[in-house]
DNA sequence: CTAATCTTGACCATTTTAGTCAGGTATGTA
DNA sequence: TACATACCTGACTAAAATGGTCAAGATTAG
């Protein structure tokens, strides 16, 4: 089970542009050079960011990108399935013949399977940006 | 996020046999034929489990494995990490280059994936075999 | 006009995954 | 003793996912 990089890259580089955002718009280059981010990755992961309407892009000189919505109402949950990081950790569909069984006897660890993703989307539907700013105004020391 | 199915068939294959090896030892051949599960790929696994000590093999005719500890003592934990199933959100070492920055500004999403990692391994932990076998027999109806 | 930005899509090397295959070795039973 | 049934081990591999790079535009402030 991990996190992929691209998921963590779209938290981080949100996370970013919230704090510099009040401004000026945020240029992906900016971003790239703080958090240590492939440019041309970062433009892949903004580009569904936008997709999905957690940020706003501005084109031209002086342009960026803006949140879209309040912090506090972007949640990981929606950050991830923006940038398809999906938690996936019951391969059974319902009926389906692979995976989980259409025999008589039901998948023996379906439900284990189920508690689990619901553990962590539970997590990540609880997360907003806004949380992550505070957090890391704490910890700055 | 995903499981990869060799954590998923692992605990599987251990759900199974913990419910059949009071009498006899259970043959990898008959947990692969109830569970679908390829023989190959399950001697693979029980390789693992067998070094961590969480089954013990009986060689020869009307052999098989059976398990070396009691149901309630393996936990989802313990499992995971005789197959290699590691759970990892953190891609930063403590004082590493890459990842996480060697630069002034902290990893600033740090605590983050800490906190995430936490949180799906206390899952882990909680979870033994014995839970398992229980909430099966709710479901079986 | 031109530099800074966003925009889009193709491409690719590497790693991981999910196995298969081909041989063994040990042992209970007839 | 023969032999069938298991376990045991290591090499191999096809396919998918990952983590990017590269190239060529389109917009717009100044």
């Amino acid at each position: 089970m991990k996190l992929t990089s691209r998921g963590r890259y779209a938290v981080t580089a949100l996370v970013d542009l919230a704090r510099f955002d009040n401004i000026n718009p945020v240029s992906l280059r900016d971003i790239s050079l703080r958090q240590g981010i492939s440019l041309d990755y970062l433009e892949q992961i903004f580009s569904k960011l936008k997709k999905n309407e957690i940020v706003k892009s501005i084109r031209g000189t002086q342009g960026g990108y803006v949140l879209n919505k309040n912090p506090n109402d972007i949640k990981l949950t929606n950050i991830f399935h923006a940038v398809d990081e999906k938690v996936k950790t019951v391969q059974c569909k319902k009926e389906s013949k692979k995976g989980c069984n259409g025999k008589a006897t039901k998948c023996i660890t379906h439900n284990l399977w189920d508690e689990l993703e619901v553990h962590i989307n539970t997590f990540f539907e609880n997360k907003s940006l806004k949380d992550l700013l505070n957090n890391n105004k704490e910890t700055r020391v």
